[in-house]
RNA sequence: GCUUCCUUCGUCUAGUGGCCUAGGACGCUGGCCUCUCACGCCGGAAACAUGGGUUCGAGUCCCGUAGGAAGUACCA
């Protein structure tokens, strides 16, 4: 068979050959060991959250090795494109500081020299590596149709054979040059099918960064490299563009794994060298008693805008995304308090093989301590820039008031150990609210925190009450609380912590249980700051009405 | 069904044949500190899926079983 002439015949007008794609994207210039990898998303305009934890650890892996970060944006299944996708992915992932080096921007433009990026724009090459294997006489024109496909997998499955296109089921396979010029005339459609040449049961053995070794069956299917459309599936994509875009380390989810072997076999018989693979374990979550992938379409957290809305810096989420990729991190983190996440240096030989549980309360955890370093003005414009997104009404109130709100911030900020008590922006009008008149409205009993079971209203009133005739705008913490400590005593609460300590039943309480009264009955709630501060802020007559109300209600 | 991967406290994990009486973190919990709430500090409960080997010795190596996950497309 002259498998140039049937190459001719399938291709008359490709503008390339392989030299000279070769030529055009030779191997990059780059000191040894930097790594070249790449995101290669679908533009669906969906981010998961999933895709940001590999984007951050590719390009924390190239970044640190001096290499080359991509964007390739995998658009070849026509059907799923979405308006806006890139855009949005971009969007999405620069929020996470993630920059890529060469690829596609918002406006789908390319930049970098070893585009386009955009695979739907890259048929001429497709074309070209494909002639170039046909006329190998590596692969052959399947002009098989879906129905014959779906027939045969009827029957494998029947006969419980293996299913696929091989074999005798193979019908193009070895289609002479006058047929497929037959067809060709009818004006049948073709696709490009790989001529594979090893089976099922011959393993292959390879070396992933994350797995190890890993033992595989062969591919054994002559598998499609070119659809009906001419555009290649991922398989082929996949192979053209790793190897023309010189990238040496593919990051990708584990779910490729399976289909390593026909892989490697296009590799082979496109003459290009192998690549390094990382195969990344994808976030997992709890249904029941079994984990499973986190969905796109049952899990809110899955997509981005999740944390967005929610509230969370993306500092948290990363530093969060930063302990599932390596556990050494918090190590790392405890040893380098002062710097950014971005400074770590993950190691793909570190990342778990088994899928990590999304874990709420631990990112929760990490939240507040990031949370906590922040400055008050920081605090204040993440949580306005928050608001003004997602609570209209809240983010009013602190334009209108905003030097009151960054003092709010600021108490027990800065210190050696700061306080740790929102872990998203969402929580901060429940956690401070109280400190703003708009947002202070209690209409009954109900909404105080007070401890009932302690302490019964009238013991509690007794002591609001005393307190609005003493209270005033003390010049320390020191008079202020020597205040409440005396006031307690005249109720029977102990003014030192020892002696209650020492004898309970003597005492009806202490005086940590008049402070906590009053704090209810200022602020509604059972935990908040120094209540010294807060009444300061407060100022008197706003403390002073406040402790009215309280008593009012207390009736 | 077939193929492959995975399996250590509730969760994330450390662990590369003796340092493991299995370590850390989150969560839960007891206490201490304290000028109130927190923070912080100290402590506690809590795990090698299972059965066989190999070895003087196994969480670690091998085989089987179970469970979970993924793939089985002219999707990626």
């Amino acid at each position: 068979m002259d498998y140039k002439k049937l190459a001719d015949l399938l291709f008359p007008d490709v503008k390339y050959t392989k030299e000279d794609l070769e030529k055009k994207y030779p191997p990059r210039n780059l000191k040894p060991g930097a790594i070249v990898t790449r995101f290669a998303p679908s533009p669906t305009g969906f981010l998961h959250i999933g895709s940001v934890f590999t984007c951050l650890v590719a390009n924390n892996i190239a970044k640190k090795s001096d290499g080359v970060f991509i964007l390739r944006i995998e658009d070849t299944d026509q059907t799923r494109k979405v308006e806006n996708g890139v855009k949005n992915i971009i969007q999405g992932l620069n929020r996470y500081d993630i920059k890529f080096d060469e690829g596609v921007d918002e406006e789908g433009n390319d930049y970098g020299d070893y585009g386009t990026y955009t695979q739907s724009q890259r048929k001429d090459i497709y074309m070209a590596m494909a002639k170039y294997l046909v006329s190998e006489g590596k692969a052959y024109p399947c002009f098989c149709d879906d129905e014959t496909a779906e027939r045969d997998k009827a029957i494998q499955e029947a006969n419980k054979e293996l299913t696929g296109y091989y074999g005798s089921y193979a019908h193009c396979r070895d289609l002479t040059l006058e047929e497929v010029e037959a067809n060709l005339k009818q004006g049948k459609k073709f696709a490009i099918r790989l001529k594979c040449n090893s089976s099922a049961d011959h393993k292959i053995v390879m070396e992933d960064a994350i797995r190890g070794t890993l033992k595989l069956s062969d591919n054994f299917n002559d598998v499609v490299i070119l659809k009906r459309d001419f555009l290649p599936p991922y398989n082929f994509a996949h192979a053209c563009d790793d190897h023309f875009m010189r990238v040496n380390l593919v990051l990708r989810g584990d779910e490729y794994i399976p289909s390593i072997a026909e892989h490697l076999q296009i590799f082979d018989a496109l003459g290009f060298e192998r690549i390094k693979y990382a195969h990344i374990a994808p976030i997992q979550k709890m249904e029941g008693a079994s984990k499973r992938k986190i969905s796109k379409r049952k899990d809110p957290e899955a997509n981005v805008t999740f944390y967005l809305e929610e509230g969370y810096p993306v500092e948290s989420v990363k530093e969060y995304l930063y302990t599932v990729a390596n556990s050494n991190f918090e190590d790392w983190r405890k040893n380098n308090p002062d710097l950014t996440c971005d400074n770590f240096v993950v190691t793909a030989d570190k990342m778990s093989k088994s899928g990590a549980l999304f874990d709420l309360p631990k990112l929760n955890d990490v939240s507040k301590n990031i949370i906590s370093t922040f400055d008050a003005q920081k605090v204040y414009d993440l949580c306005l820039a928050w608001a003004e997104l997602y609570d209209k009404s809240f983010a009013k109130i602190l334009k209108d008031n905003k030097d009151y709100a960054i003092k709010v911030f600021s108490i027990e900020r800065g210190t050696a150990k700061p306080r740790k008590d929102i872990a998203k922006w969402n929580e901060t009008k429940s956690a401070f609210g109280y400190f703003f008149k708009e947002l202070f409205a209690p209409k009954s009993l109900e909404d105080y925190a007070y401890n009932l079971e302690k302490f019964d209203k009238e013991t509690i009133k007794k002591i609001v009450d005393k307190y609005v005739g003493v209270y005033d705008n003390e010049p320390d913490n020191q008079t202020w609380f020597a205040k409440i400590k005396t006031l307690g005593t005249e109720f029977g609460f102990a003014d030192d912590m020892k002696a209650y300590k020492a004898n309970p039943e003597a005492y009806k309480g202490h005086y940590g249980d008049v402070a906590s009264m009053l704090r209810v009955a200022i602020t509604g709630k059972a935990n908040t700051p120094d209540l010294y501060q807060i009444c300061t802020l407060l100022g008197k007559d706003e403390v002073v009405s406040r402790l009215k109300l309280a008593s009012e209600l207390l009736k």
